[in-house]
RNA sequence: GGAGACGUGCCGGAGCGGCCGAACGGACUUCACUGCUAAUGAAGGGUCGGGGUUGAACUCGACCGGGGGUUCAAAUCCCCCCGUCUCCGCCA
């Protein structure tokens, strides 16, 4: 949710972030009516209610034998009430409806334009060069008996998996290298539920144009979350956190669960498209102010991992016609994939700035002991699609393949990963 | 799964349908005092929204788990939902 006073005060800076977006400007002029509607509507039923209030206090005070006259008088008052009431609770559903519509103001370094027009701030490492016939991620799992595609669609379906031996080593490696170096940064480590409210999935916003690809318990009326995000950002929902003593920072371990609706055929081989995997996410809690160093920080810790993992990668400034509607700002930091002779995205960051919290009711005291939303900052810090990186980077001749050193203390100092016979 | 009890402000804990935004205690902040961070005394506070204003003062409305209802008037009465606790059963 935006800030209400921009609508009111400031709706050029809507209107300019709708344009950059590729959005409907129309949707900025539709909520700044319907707000103007709901606080005429507002104050016609406050002062309705104030007048019955000061009715109410003279009956209270009245004698018995005209108290019955004075309860007479105020019957059709309060029916007045109770009809201003319910417009202006109306009014204020359409305004609240309206100005959801609207996504997070993007911030002005964000290139305009659709997904094409992203800016890469920099690379780093050389792309792996090899002098034999490469195999992709999942001919490597299978050799190493650490993917099995065949047997997680026998049991669950297209899309799923299982990752076995040195393959759920891997994975766990990956992970837990991403959790020491977030404790070693102060996060605090989070094990989060999977299955959340629909408020609180509709709270972080991915209930909006990305609902379809949102797992939906119909029975229970819940969802399964995507990502630990949605669970760390309802963590605070409705508090006044302290952020006097700093940003609260947390390491999300999740799995997490993405019905993918919408990309049929797409990256159907392998895991780089799957319905189910884990995930430790970065979930920081700042002052606005403090929102956009802290986004550069998630980066440059995710930078950090991909070096130790010895993966070739851009950093990438993604355009706003490309953005989430919670994001403000995104960096993805796309490794090469030998096979694919392309980038692809291992990790996300997104500076939500203030409208995330907004809708979910997350505050913190600012210096002058005034209550301010604060802003969110998320990114990832190891994710089961690594596994393909790394395996297809660090493959050699033979189909065994290379641990990156930094994994090896997570994997009893296993240096190879060699094929078995094992089916 | 069955039975019962309860859900009030930062915490504990009162609350007769109007005098309750809410007693009382603690915590907290400020001031005073005691030659130290301890004790004592005094004062002060919540959240959300509308109007207003330099986002002050001020003012109006709302908020006592959530949502409905009854009433001129609801923290107080009624209904539904959610959550917590206790007992029994069941499963580990």
């Amino acid at each position: 949710m935006i800030d209400l006073s921009l609508l009111r005060h400031d709706p050029e800076i809507l209107r300019a972030s709708q344009r950059a977006r590729g959005n409907d400007p129309q949707i900025v002029e539709d909520a700044i009516t319907a707000d103007a509607q709901w606080r005429q509507a507002q104050a016609e039923y406050e002062s309705l209610r104030a007048n019955q209030n000061l009715f109410n206090a003279k009956v209270k005070a009245a004698d018995p034998a005209v108290r019955a006259e004075l309860i007479a008088q105020v019957k059709e008052l309060a029916q007045q009430v109770k009809g201003a009431q319910q417009r202006a609770a109306q009014a204020q559903q359409r305004a609240a409806q309206a100005a959801e519509r609207i996504e997070n103001v993007v911030l002005a370094d964000v290139p305009a334009g659709d997904e094409s027009n992203f800016v890469t701030l920099r690379t780093h490492g050389e792309k792996p060069q090899f002098n034999f016939e490469i195999r992709d991620h999942l001919e490597l799992g299978e050799m190493l008996g650490a993917i099995d595609m065949q047997r997680g669609a026998k049991v669950s379906g297209a899309r799923f998996y299982f990752l076995r031996g040195v393959g759920a080593l891997l994975e766990l490696a990956i992970m837990n290298l991403g959790l020491q170096k977030a404790l070693a940064a102060g996060f605090i480590p989070v094990i989060t539920p999977t299955l959340v409210k629909p408020e609180i999935m509709h709270g972080t916003g991915f209930l909006g144009e990305h609902a379809a690809e949102v797992y939906h318990l119909q029975q229970q009326d819940m969802y399964l979350t995507g990502t630990s995000e949605v669970a760390l950002a309802g963590f605070h929902a409705d508090e006044i956190i302290d952020l006097q003593g700093g940003s609260i920072r947390y390491a999300g371990w999740s799995t997490c669960y993405r019905s993918e609706a919408g990309s049929h055929g797409k990256d159907t081989r392998g895991i780089i498209r799957v319905h189910q995997f884990n995930k430790l996410e970065m979930f920081v809690y700042a002052t606005p102010e403090n929102a956009a160093v802290e986004h550069e920080q998630l980066v440059q810790m995710q930078e950090q991992m991909l070096q130790e993992l010895g993966l070739s990668y851009r950093v990438v400034d993604v355009a706003a016609g490309d953005l989430g509607s919670s994001a403000a700002r995104k960096f993805d930091i796309e490794a090469w994939i030998p096979t694919q002779n392309t980038y692809r995205e291992l990790t996300s960051t997104s500076n939500c700035t203030s409208y995330q919290a907004r809708r979910l009711g997350t505050r913190f005291r600012n210096e002058n002991g005034k209550t301010s939303v604060a802003a969110t900052v998320n990114g990832t810090l190891a994710t089961t699609r690594w596994l393909t990186a790394i395996l297809e980077t660090h493959q050699q001749a033979d189909g065994s393949v290379t641990v990156p050193e930094a994994l090896r203390p997570f994997m009893g100092g296993l240096r190879v990963l060699t094929p078995t016979a094992a089916k």
